[in-house]
DNA sequence: TATAAAATCTATCAATTTGGTAGGGTTTTG
DNA sequence: CAAAACCCTACCAAATTGATAGATTTTATA
C-alpha cells in the first residue's frame, strides 16, 4: 500500500500539471486545491524538490512548479522516492537491494525468483502510469 | 513489501510441501528447517490454519500438514492473509475496499483508475506464482 | 491412568513507523 | 522593511511489527 505521503505527493503533482504553463502554485493553493494538510505537504514539497520533480521561487509570489514532464513523473519513481522498494523482499529489489539474514544458506532464498517475477511485472505497470496518464481519463 | 510473517508463512508453506505425502510435521521441525523463530511460527501456523491451507494434529505425534495444493497456495492469497491489500490505496481494492476520506467529491479519486492497472497486473503476476512453482526451480 | 509431547490460547513488550503538528528561521521581493 | 513564502528541526501520539513468555488443552502410549 501506499503511504499518505506518496498518495498526497502524487496529487500534490496532479495538481501541477493541471495548471497553466508558468504558473506558480503558493503550498497553500495546492493543500486546499488537493485537500491535503499544510504543513505536511510543506515537507512533501520539499522532498519532490530534492527528487528534481519540481522546483521553487522563494519569496512574495514565490511557490511551487513541475520542473519534469508530467509525461515523465511514473508512479514507480514516486513510489520509490516516498515508500522505497517496490519488490516484495529486499533480496527481490533492484534499487533497495539487500541480502536475506534468515536464508540459512548464501544462496538464494527460495522466494526469491518468484519475487523477482512479480517485481518485473509490477515495476513495468508502475513505469506506466504517468502523471499525464492519470489527468486524462 | 511482504512483512516478516508473510515471508515465513511462505517458507513454512515450502517447507511443507516438500514433504512427503502424509508426513506431519512438528512446529519446531519447521522453524528449525526454515528458519523461523519457533513462538512467532505458531502464530503464523494458527493463522495458516484459520485461513485453511494447512490443519493440525494435536496431542503426541502431532504436527501441522498442507491441506491445500501446493499447485493451488498463490502469493496472492498468501499476502492477503497477513498482508492485506494488493492494492496501492483501499479505494482500488477488491477485497479489502475502503472509500478515500480526503477526496474532496465522491466521486472517484484521480488515483483511483490507475492504481486499479496496477493492482490488475500485480493481481495476476501473483496469483501465477504457486509453491508449487517457488519449489521446481 | 499417568505422563510426555505437542498444539493452542492469552498476554505482554520494545522498537519502529506513520501521520502528522509546532514553531520558528531564512530568503526574496513589493 | 515587512510581508509572504520557502525551509528546517524537533517533537508527539497512535498504530504496527516482530517478536517472547507462560499457561492450558489435547492426544498417544507405556
Amino acid at each position: 500500500m501506499l503511504s499518505h505521503k506518496a498518495k498526497y505527493a502524487l496529487k500534490a503533482l496532479l495538481y501541477l500539471a493541471e495548471q497553466d504553463e508558468d504558473h506558480i502554485s503558493k503550498t497553500i493553493e495546492i493543500a486546499d486545491g488537493a485537500n491535503i494538510p499544510k504543513k505536511f505537504l510543506e515537507q512533501i514539497l520539499l522532498d519532490l524538490k530534492r527528487g528534481r520533480f519540481v522546483s521553487s521561487k522563494q519569496g512574495k509570489f514565490g511557490g511551487y512548479y513541475l520542473i519534469k514532464s508530467k509525461n515523465d513523473i511514473t508512479l514507480a519513481e514516486i513510489h520509490r522516492l516516498f515508500d522505497g522498494a517496490i519488490a516484495l523482499l529486499p533480496c527481490a529489489s533492484l534499487n533497495f537491494y539487500e541480502r536475506c539474514l534468515d536464508c540459512k544458506t548464501e544462496e538464494e532464498c527460495s522466494l526469491r525468483h518468484g519475487l523477482m517475477i512479480i517485481r518485473d511485472e509490477t515495476l513495468k505497470a508502475m513505469q506506466n502510469i504517468t502523471i499525464a496518464s492519470l489527468i486524462k481519463k
